[in-house]
This record gives C-alpha cells, sequence and structure tokens, in this order.
DNA sequence: AGCACGCCGACT
DNA sequence: GTCGGCGTGCTC
C-alpha cells in the first residue's frame, strides 16, 4: 500500500510561487522533477515550502526523477533571493539554472571498437590495415578508426559483423582534469606576495569580501590564483567569473600553465555537449574549477567556496534582459548566503566597489606597481582645437608624428577608437536627410566592408543605396565621422606599408580568428593595431609602446553621472595595453575638452583624487552606493499606449506626503534615452530610495497598485540600474 | 514562458 | 462559408 505525498515544485514558469503535486514517497528539496503541465511535461526543481493546498481535482504526480544531483540548499536560497531582489518570478529565475537540459541525462557513452575474437575468414589488405591498428588493445571510435587505417568505415563494419572487433563504451570525455594546487607556484614579487597573503586570510572562514585593486600588468591573476589554490587545497569549487570577452584562450592556458590543467570554461561559445559537460561535472562535484561568463552564477555547484569577479568593473557583468542582474553583485550575495569568501579584482574599480572598500566593508588589497620591468605609459592630451586633423581625416599632426617614430623604431602602435564600422552616420548633403533605423531611434552605421548600412540596436541591415531615399538625388549621400573601418583607410594612406590590423567584434570568424590576430600582434607582425573597446579587455600586447585615443570626447558628453567613471575606466585599460614589456611608452589622448575632469585625472595620474570627487558627486546626489535606484521602462509598438500606459504608473504611485517619512521618489515618465527600440517605444521612470529595502517595499506596494499592462504594453523593472538617467 | 481558446479579416 | 491573425488567460 503506498502512501501519497504533496511536493512543492517550482517551475520555470513566470508564476509566483510552487505549484503542488503529487508523489507516491517524500522528495528532498532540490530534487529536479518532471511534472505535467497543461498539455506538456516541464522540469522542475522540488522547492523547500510546505506545499499549498489546491484542489484535489486539479493535482497531478511527478512523472519523473531526474538521475542527477539534487540541487544545493545553497542555490535554492540564492535562487529565491534573487527573484525577490530583482522582483522577478522565482521560475525565471530557476529557468537560468536549468538551461541545459540535456545535462539531466547522464551522458551516452561514445561507442567504440576493440580487437575481441579470431581474424576474418576473409582477409583483405583492408582489413589488414584495420587489424594492423588494433594490434595495440586499445578502444578506438569507428570512424576514427577507419581514418587511421585509411579504410571506409564499412570495413569496420564488416569486421564487427565478423565478430572480430566488439563494439564497446568509451568513457565519457571529463568536463575538466582535476587542478593542481602546487603544480607551479609562481615567484611573486614581495608586494604580490603580500597581497596574496591577505587574500589567503579571507579563505575558510565563512563570508568575507575583498577588493583587489592593482593597476594593469600588476600581476593580479597570479595572486587571486594563490587564494584559488587554497580553496582547491580544501577540496572546495571555485568559481571565476569574467567579462565574456575577456574569457580568452590566453586567459585559460594561464590557468592551465598554474594549476596544470585547463578549468572547465562556461561562455556563449561553448557548444551544448561542452556546456552539458560542465553543468553535470559541476553538479557531481567532479568539476572544481569554473571560468565564466555571468551566466556560470547559475550553475549547480554543490561545495561553492570561492568566488572571483575579475575585471569586477566591467558593464559587461549586467544582464539587461529577461531576469535583470548585476553578476558581480549577485556574486557577492552569493558568497554572503553561502558563506564563504568573495574576491573582486580590478585595475579600475568601479564606484560602488571602492566606497564598499573605503568604508571597511571589504578588504581593500592594493597591488601598487607594475610587474617586472613594465613602466607606465606617459600620458598626454593633444589638445583638437589648437591641432586640428585635415578635413576627413581624424589623426592630428602631433598624433601623426608620434605614429611615424614609433614606425621608425620597429615598434608596434595601437589606435583606439570606440566606433566599430565605417562611419557612424550617413546624410544627404542635397536635401539633410539623415539614414536611421526603422525600428529604432538611432541612425545606420555605414559597414563599408560588408557593404551594409547596419543598426547596432536592433541588427537591421539594408545595402548602401545610391540614391537619398528621400530626395532621390544621386550620389548626394556622404559618411560623417570616422568609425575604425574607415580609420584604416587614412592609416592605409598615410603609411602604405605598414601592417596594419583591426579588431573590432563584428568582423566576424568569432574566437578563432580573435585568437589568431591576437597572436599576431604579440609576434610582431602588425605595426598598427586599429581597435575598438575589444582591445580594452585584458589582452596583452607586448610589443606595443604607443597608445592613441583618437576620439576621448566619445562618451564624456552623456549627462549620465556614471559616464565619467566609464570613460575614466576605458581610457586607463587602453592606455594601460602600452608598454607592459618593459620599453618606454606613452599614450598620446585626442581631445577637444583637455580640462575636463576626467582627463586631468588620467594625464596627471590622479586617480585617488579622481575616486574621491566621484565618491563625494555620488554621496551628494544620494546616487549608488549611498542610495539606490530602480529603473522601470515602458514598451509598447504604439507610442501613444506606451506613454498612456507610463503615465498611469505614475499616477498610482502614492503621494510623498513627507510626514509618513515617505523618502522614496518617483521621477518621470520621460522618454527613454533610446526612444524606440526594434519598433517598440519606450517611457522610463526612475525610482530612487535610500536603501534597498525602502525601495523594495516601496516598488513592491507600487507595482501591485499600478494598472494591468494591456496589448503591447510591457513594463519592466531594474533594480541597480547602470544609467543613473 | 508555452499553449489553447476565442473573436475579426482575406482566401477557396 | 473556412483559415489564421494574435490578444487574453491558465497551467498544480
Amino acid at each position: 500500500m503506498t502512501e501519497t505525498h504533496t511536493v512543492a515544485v517550482l517551475l520555470p514558469v513566470p508564476v509566483d510561487r510552487a505549484y503542488t503535486y503529487l508523489s507516491d514517497r517524500p522528495l528532498a528539496p532540490g530534487t529536479i522533477v518532471g511534472v505535467p503541465l497543461g498539455p506538456r511535461e516541464v522540469v522542475g526543481v522540488v522547492w523547500p515550502v510546505e506545499a499549498e493546498a489546491v484542489d484535489p481535482r486539479k493535482l497531478k504526480p511527478v512523472v519523473r526523477i531526474f538521475p542527477v544531483p539534487a540541487l544545493s540548499a545553497g542555490l535554492l536560497d540564492f535562487i529565491a533571493w534573487v527573484a525577490e531582489y530583482t522582483l522577478s518570478p522565482p521560475g525565471m529565475v530557476l529557468k537560468m539554472v536549468l538551461r541545459s537540459p540535456g545535462a539531466l541525462e547522464p551522458e551516452k557513452p561514445i561507442a567504440g571498437v576493440r580487437l575481441s575474437g579470431p581474424p576474418p575468414e576473409r582477409m583483405t589488405s583492408a582489413r589488414a590495415r584495420v587489424l594492423a591498428v588494433v594490434a595495440d588493445g586499445l578502444a578506438w571510435t569507428k570512424s576514427g578508426l577507419a581514418a587511421a587505417a585509411g579504410v571506409s568505415p564499412g570495413v569496420v563494419g564488416g569486421l564487427v559483423d565478423q565478430g572480430t572487433l566488439e563494439i564497446v563504451s568509451l568513457p565519457v570525455k571529463p568536463a575538466a582534469l582535476p587542478p593542481k594546487p602546487d603544480f607551479a607556484a609562481p615567484e611573486l614579487t614581495a608586494s604580490q606576495g603580500e597581497a596574496a597573503a591577505a587574500l589567503k586570510e579571507l579563505i575558510g572562514d565563512g563570508y568575507k569580501a575583498a577588493l583587489l585593486d592593482g593597476v594593469t600588468g600588476s600581476g593580479k591573476t597570479e595572486v587571486y590564483f594563490e587564494a584559488v589554490a587554497d580553496v582547491i587545497r580544501q577540496g572546495r569549487q571555485v568559481l571565476i567569473l569574467l567579462p565574456e570577452i575577456a574569457l580568452t584562450a590566453s586567459f585559460l592556458e594561464r590557468f592551465a600553465s598554474r594549476f596544470g590543467a585547463p578549468p572547465a570554461s562556461w561562455h556563449s561559445e561553448v557548444g551544448t555537449k561542452g556546456r552539458e559537460r560542465v553543468w553535470r561535472g559541476v553538479g557531481n562535484g567532479d568539476v572544481q574549477v569554473v571560468v565564466g561568463a555571468r551566466s556560470a552564477l547559475f550553475l549547480p555547484f554543490t561545495d561553492l567556496g570561492l568566488i572571483i569577479v575579475d575585471e569586477e568593473h566591467d558593464p559587461a557583468f549586467k544582464q539587461e534582459e529577461g531576469v535583470i542582474y548585476h553578476a558581480r553583485d549577485m556574486a557577492v550575495t552569493r558568497a554572503f548566503r553561502g558563506g564563504f569568501p568573495v574576491i573582486l579584482a580590478s585595475a579600475t574599480p568601479s564606484v560602488e566597489s571602492r566606497v564598499n572598500a573605503d568604508r571597511g566593508r571589504y578588504t581593500y588589497v592594493r597591488l601598487p606597481g607594475r610587474y617586472g620591468e613594465a613602466g607606465t605609459p606617459d600620458i598626454v592630451a593633444i589638445d583638437l582645437r589648437r591641432h586640428q586633423p585635415e578635413r576627413q581625416r581624424w589623426l592630428s599632426p602631433p598624433l601623426v608624428e608620434a605614429v611615424e617614430e614609433t614606425l621608425a623604431a620597429g615598434e608596434q602602435s595601437l589606435l583606439f577608437l570606440n566606433r566599430r564600422g565605417y562611419a557612424p552616420l550617413t546624410l544627404c548633403r542635397t536635401c539633410g536627410y539623415r539614414l536611421s533605423c526603422p525600428h529604432c531611434s538611432a541612425w545606420l552605421v555605414e559597414h563599408r566592408f560588408r557593404g551594409i548600412l547596419a543598426c547596432h540596436h536592433c541588427g537591421h541591415e539594408v545595402s548602401r543605396p545610391d540614391t537619398c531615399p528621400d530626395c532621390e538625388d544621386t550620389d548626394s549621400l556622404a559618411a560623417c565621422g570616422p568609425g575604425v573601418e574607415r580609420l584604416q583607410d587614412e592609416v592605409l594612406e598615410r603609411w602604405p606599408d605598414a601592417r596594419t590590423l583591426v579588431l573590432s567584434s563584428d568582423l566576424g570568424g568569432g574566437m578563432q580568428r580573435l585568437r589568431l590576430e591576437l597572436q599576431a600582434i604579440k609576434d610582431g607582425a602588425v605595426d598598427i593595431v586599429i581597435g575598438t573597446q575589444l582591445v580594452a579587455k585584458g589582452h596583452n600586447f607586448p610589443e606595443l609602446t604607443l597608445v592613441g585615443v583618437v576620439d576621448a570626447d566619445l562618451g564624456l558628453a552623456q549627462d549620465d553621472p556614471r559616464a565619467g567613471e566609464r570613460v575614466f575606466q576605458l581610457l586607463t585599460q587602453v592606455t594601460g595595453r602600452a608598454g607592459r614589456a618593459g620599453q618606454a611608452s606613452r599614450a598620446l589622448i585626442q581631445t577637444y575638452a583637455p580640462d575636463h575632469p576626467v582627463l586631468q585625472a588620467l594625464i596627471t595620474g590622479d586617480r585617488e583624487g579622481f575616486y574621491a570627487s566621484e565618491c563625494e558627486n555620488r554621496r551628494r546626489g544620494g546616487l549608488p552606493p549611498f542610495g539606490r535606484l530602480a529603473g522601470i521602462v515602458v514598451s509598447a509598438r504604439d507610442r501613444a499606449a506606451a506613454m498612456d500606459h507610463a503615465r498611469a504608473m505614475a499616477l498610482a504611485a502614492p503621494p510623498r506626503d513627507g510626514s509618513s517619512g515617505n523618502d522614496v521618489r518617483l521621477l518621470g515618465p520621460a522618454e527613454a534615452p533610446l526612444a524606440l527600440i526594434r519598433g517598440r517605444y519606450r517611457f522610463r521612470l526612475l525610482v530612487h530610495g535610500p536603501d534597498v529595502r525602502r525601495l523594495h517595499d516601496w516598488l513592491r506596494g507600487w507595482l501591485a497598485a499600478c494598472p494591468r499592462p494591456r496589448g503591447s504594453v510591457r513594463v519592466s523593472v531594474d533594480i541597480d540600474p547602470q544609467s543613473f538617467v
């Protein structure tokens, strides 16, 4: 006689609570199950709450229990917390955990063949060649064997039929080999040793957070690897988070040379099979270290003991779609709630992290100098008001001269321009019409190499027209302003013999090509590198002695209080590419505003002064982390519908009467910075509160009181938006 | 999120 | 007269 239990099961659907299912035995929280939902079967997880009582006629039984370890209590707690924090349905957070459905089944073993019986009755030369190969007694894949013997796969099949070969299961490939903590312990400098010791002190004593602040080239990675080694020795798991773009082969190689084996890696270029292996390996404890992009936070670690967030200031840690979260902040909470340490590392920490360090919430570990011979580059501004480039040119005379000197010395230059494509704007000289995206409020960017105009927001592409779409005049369209492709034209004209290379994310070819090109740069096979911000992230160019920033004012014009910090970080990273192998090096920054505080801080090297003034600005404005923000975007296919709904939401806000200690403010609605994206009109509201708690309470009350979105209207809530306007 | 049900335009 | 658009609502 079987007893019947009810269990709460969280499903990957946007409902606010777990559903109740029947089970013939109690199921532990975290168990991954298959359950019917309407007409389909979905994968859910047994949720650690009392099953809700529902109409017994509705109840359906759990139909499957997956043969994988249950999700850890720490992960379940994290899922629930992220849902609360981001105001998302918990099922949508769970969905991020269950993104590799194939991982729930054991990996199918690969069929191999091995010598097992007597030679076939009829021997042929092809068969003999196969037998010569399998004489080693080892198992081969069918196709591998056929190739090795130089025969067609049918010959191998024939020998299997004859009983000469038998089919065996090859062991499945592990996601990663175990790292060896003492494989190649590096020799650290005195200051690196001190920093490593400070980080190692965090290990093994519950939650601790540290900010590791070290200039480009100071050896941050080697230092935090020592903390990683300690946690490996304890037998616990480590997660190293990197911005996607910095997750390069060279990083994995550095890891491998320190620990004797590459780590499991988790990013967009890892295919389904690979992801499944990592997911399984992390879940059953076989994988000890994962290096991954932000979504790796949601892997089913069984015994996570340390998270490193490298390049912690990088905006790429912010997930902007679906469940909107900041991986750095979620990592800190994961560590806090899981009771283990977290290390944030950067050469240019975010203001938030600096404030936390200054307040003593994070242990502040600094790595002062550059490693080895490397000196910091001399940074000077070129005032474009005094040193104008020629018409339709973008390099000013002093920068041209510097490139020439560098070429003459046989050294490498980098020209940095944070703009993809050929020209950011195309306009008609006859009627003034500007080519813009039909689905977005943005100009179409010319990509001459591909012969198209593209929208960088929605991917819309058109081939370059010969006539103006508006006045139909011919040959009247003119490219305005430079992108990296156009800059390359100028470089090729000026220095036809120089070997140039454009490094930009849209050149195609993926990681493979990027890797080859980076290697070419390292080998000194390139004289002038022209790059977008792709070049700023973590790549090491040992031959580089000159960095020219073509337009430092890009990004400074915005009225977002965070813009200055962004430019400072980006330019620090870019100029830091130079001189890492010890040569004298310099950076020239072209600008119309050489007195701008951001550029002054960069030129004079007054990093501390810059942080002090940014922190002070934040404090005065009550901006994060001194106050907290939420951004609400209301979008709809129809502009009026979006605006009406945004206004209705504003009207639903409780009045600010002051008397009730109501210190949360609602601003807006206003047209969003990009008022139209992908055919959706957008309005934005901003909510400001003194702390997360009060911000959350207020938002929950308000959103519950808001009218329901109808038709195409969508409302998205972004806690801690990156943009403050 | 899926997926089904349900009510208004262009097809055989 | 039906096929099919996607707007609305429900899934234990």
